[in-house]
DNA sequence: ACTTCATTTGACACCGGTGTCAACCGCTGT
DNA sequence: ACAGCGGTTGACACCGGTGTCAAATGAAGT
């Protein structure tokens, strides 16, 4: 940070580069853009002088002229604050050096209001791009709203959420069917489940990797067998009180996420059962809670800030590139992680 | 959503509201900044062409001719998810209706280009102001920063940083000793200590709030009853182990979050002690970790988001009414929250 | 040599606000 | 009647970029 320059604090704008690369603004203009059709001296003449004054584009000004932010938007309702944070991280890393910057904006998806709400911070804010985090992920109508306000989006979510649009997924089912397997072969018959809310999308996923594991071993599901939740810490305890409550209870307990999991714990814990030894347990998410609670929790870790770094690699590369939208799936796995909550029935 | 408007989409600017009011759009501009010395006559007639069209002033074209971007910076280094996210929800609440947008920026302290990634952001972004949490916030530089560059900010912190400032605190060291002064009411007589890592204002808070307590009910305290942690899970077990491998071992433990805490049961229960019984445990935050580890954990609550509307009303407030930047501290009650992990010592 | 045409570049208006400063208003004082 | 004055208001430039379109350039075609 050298102090001796003539005009110490202000910062260069597009003008100083042009008069001193000798050219007009709008030149420097199409050197920061890589617009086509320079010759290759002027270009260097100006990239010459960008780099001699330190020039950098006002954001701001950029804003107005085009009417678009150079920002990015992570939109969700708050699924876990570790996962928000991850999400983050990973799009950080993708915008870094790329003069963008991230805007979050959770929203309140049992609002009435939700939708106005989102749209008219996307008509105030008017972002490149938003990133929409599951559950809200899940409703059409924000990528609709994106879509007509000229917002890219990328939708992020436990499966495939509809064919014609961008969105980046995991393999949610098939670890979760994993995870199931890996308890059958120990040798659990009896294997319960905690159900995510009606309506996620994530939800019904994970219950479609569960049946799918259950089936292909020829385990029959009893109906008793599945306690509803909400992926919040009660409603996996009362789930769990529920589960053990059953005559012959299920000497394994699948919960939908790590949460619910340790909602199961408390349940099992208030009955004297012993975790692994009683009650074999797996969660979901790879929380910071899962390594927390003791015995800590077999789960199943979902690339979070993978999924942001590609979604927001998505977002900026078509816009830095000018290229149209790309409508390509990324997918990516999730996996097991084996700790210490699950271990062979006691019968076994 | 009316769409039979002549110009279906087109957001109306102050041009529009000028001619429609019959007046200039300097005038415009005066009323929705609330400028003084305009007749009472003229402002309603603006107002009036406000409402009638929807008018809201584009923040870019704002921020272009203010040098000024309206939105507030939080500014942190993930000191927990949680923690941040309860951040954020206080500062969306208190600019909820005031066309400011929140920005996050997570840095990483370790970084040595850490300030000048602070600076540059800062002078891209050129925010009305920033929130700057612990850890970070305790380091100087960074208000300095902030000064040089007109961003508003406010410090928060466990403790007053620094008087000339502006800063937004909680009384954690008070609640500590309060949290310690319950353990010692109970019978416990040798109580351990998990420290936060050097050089965090908080740690050296609550570690003063411990000593406070012990000292005033003329307990000793040997110095390997005090472990040195860092806020993470595993300095906590590490800390554990270290504290339960003394021979007279202390019957609780007073951990500086929620996090070590978790640490030092998996070091309880590697040794198979049994908590409350054998060993009384305290924690800090009151984080979802806490609710969620059996038994559940007595903890310290933090006022996060009403710490985080605070901050941001400073800001906004101040701001908004254009006043000079008020210098007042804030100062907010930590409170005890009892729960399952503390019972009288077993000699009691 | 003179069109013709594609390539490269610049002049200028514009995005939608705000700051500056001067003009205008109606009143007062002489 | 007129200078002086405080309270209101508007004309205009400006913030720092981008879009449009035309001008300048130079090579190719006849």
């Amino acid at each position: 940070m050298p102090l001796g320059s003539s005009h110490p604090q202000r910062k260069p704008t597009i003008n100083d580069v042009a008069s001193k690369a000798g050219v007009s603004k709008k030149t420097v203009s199409r050197v920061i853009n890589g617009a086509p059709g320079l010759s290759v001296a002027t270009r260097e003449r100006v990239e010459q002088a960008i780099l001699v004054l330190g020039y950098v584009p006002n954001p701001q000004a950029r804003a107005l002229a085009l009417g678009r932010n150079f920002a990015v938007v992570l939109l969700h309702d708050n699924p876990n604050a570790q996962t928000v944070q991850n999400f983050e991280r990973g799009i950080l890393d993708a915008i870094r050096e790329s003069e963008l910057a991230l805007m979050v904006r959770p929203v309140d998806r049992r609002s009435p209001a939700m939708l106005e709400d989102v749209e008219s911070f996307l008509r105030q804010q008017r972002p490149i791009g938003a990133i929409i985090l599951p559950p809200i992920s899940e409703r059409d109508e924000i990528g609709a709203l994106c879509r007509s306000m000229g917002v890219r989006f990328v939708r992020v979510g436990s499966a495939a959420l509809d064919d014609d649009d961008h969105s980046v997924t995991s393999t949610d089912r098939i670890a979760v069917t994993e995870a199931c397997r890996l308890l059958i072969a120990m040798g659990h018959k009896r294997i319960g489940f905690v159900r995510g809310p009606q309506g996620f999308r994530s939800a019904a996923e994970r219950e479609l990797g569960f049946h799918a594991a259950l089936e292909a071993a020829g385990l029959p599901v009893p109906s008793e067998y599945c306690a509803q939740g909400d992926y919040r810490f009660e409603s996996g305890r009362s789930a769990g009180r529920q589960l053990l409550g059953l005559d012959p209870r299920p000497t394994a307990v699948f919960a939908s996420n790590d949460e619910m999991a340790a909602g199961v714990m408390h349940a099992a814990f208030e009955r004297n059962l012993q975790i692994p030894r009683d009650l074999s347990l797996v969660g979901f998410d790879d929380s910071p809670t899962a390594t927390h609670v003791w015995p800590s929790l077999t789960t199943v870790r979902w690339p979070i800030r993978d999924m942001g770094m590609l979604a927001a690699e998505k977002l900026v590369g078509d816009f830095l590139l000018r290229r149209r939208f790309s409508n390509d799936f990324v997918h990516l796995p999730s996996e097991l992680v084996e700790r210490a909550s699950i271990a062979p029935p006691p019968e076994a």
